[in-house]
DNA sequence: CGTGTGCCCTGACAGC
DNA sequence: TGCTGTCAGGGCACAC
């Protein structure tokens, strides 16, 4: 289920095990996920020393000294199996090093693996329309105030765009809208600037909390099993239907659909 | 251009 | 038990 938490805390998890090793062996079970794989995936990370490992929005990269990266999405269902003690039929892809296997497995398959020349990856068109991280200082009120100036798109829809903030999925766009206390189908050009500046926090709070959580369920999962696990929070709102809002201000959890996926919120604070 | 729709794929779960 | 329908955290191609 990898939202940006879930693939920061996966970057996080396969750092302590790959950085500064070298794959021993590269094993592809299927051509293709999504996408194609390289054609020359094997043959570029099979003796590759791998560097280090970083993410952007919702995607993790594990830089090699062969000058490329490998550049993974999760998709819906992905997610890296650290030592399986036994092998699954959806471990389309598993680099082992000296000491321990990582297997990509994802059983719906709408992930991805792409191998980018590591100087060109800003470049790169999925990276190079992004907006920015929403971690770390690049999202501001200003740069929100600016991509939404004009839109009449719901609010939700906005914030789901990776051009105007890259790396926020279904679940965090609701959470944070329920914090800055903002309805989800508000176009994007009528957020008041006190709801904006709400906003900004309100994302970087919720990812935070997750994150933080991930890590210590990962450290959980990496003992007995030695597999990543993925943080199992409380949310506010998400999946809350007809429940109280956790304000405690009367108000119910009501889902619609937007844009073909459900939105969650709670109509008596979110306006 | 901005915006809306449908699809890729498997698995989990509810209801009958 | 097994069938059927619905839904799932993402991204993209395509139509207007």
């Amino acid at each position: 289920m990898p939202e940006l938490p879930e693939v920061e805390t996966t970057v996080r998890g396969l750092a302590r095990f790959l950085e500064g090793e070298r794959i021993t062996r590269v094993t592809v079970n299927r051509p293709d996920l999504r996408r194609p794989f390289p054609p020359d995936l094997v043959q570029v990370m099979t003796g590759a020393r791998v560097i280090a490992l970083s993410r952007r929005a919702k995607y993790g990269l594990i830089h090699t000294d062969r000058a490329r990266t490998l550049v993974f999405h999760l998709g819906m269902s992905g997610r890296w199996r650290i030592d399986p003690p036994a092998p699954d039929t959806h471990d389309h892809l598993m680099l082992e090093t000296a000491d321990h296997r990582f297997a990509l497995c994802d059983p719906r398959r709408f992930g991805s693996v792409d191998l980018i020349e590591t100087g060109a990856l800003a470049a790169w068109p999925r990276f190079a329309a992004m907006g920015p991280e929403p971690l770390g200082g690049e999202l501001t009120t200003e740069h929100l105030k600016a991509a939404f100036s004009g839109r009449k798109q719901a609010i939700k829809l906005c914030l789901l765009d990776q051009r105007v903030v890259a790396g926020l999925g279904n679940i965090y766009v609701c959470e944070a809208l329920w914090r800055a206390r903002i309805h989800p189908r508000k176009p994007g050009g009528k957020v008041t600037g006190p709801q904006l500046a709400r906003l900004v926090p309100a994302i970087r709070e919720v990812l935070e909390a997750s994150i933080s959580d991930g890590g210590s369920t990962l450290r959980d999962y990496a003992g007995p099993t030695g597999e990543l696990g993925y943080f199992a929070t409380r949310f506010d709102v998400y999946g809350r239907t007809g429940q109280a809002c956790r304000r405690d201000d009367g108000g119910t959890i009501r889902r619609f659909a937007q844009g073909g996926r459900s939105t969650w919120f709670c109509p008596k604070c979110q306006r």
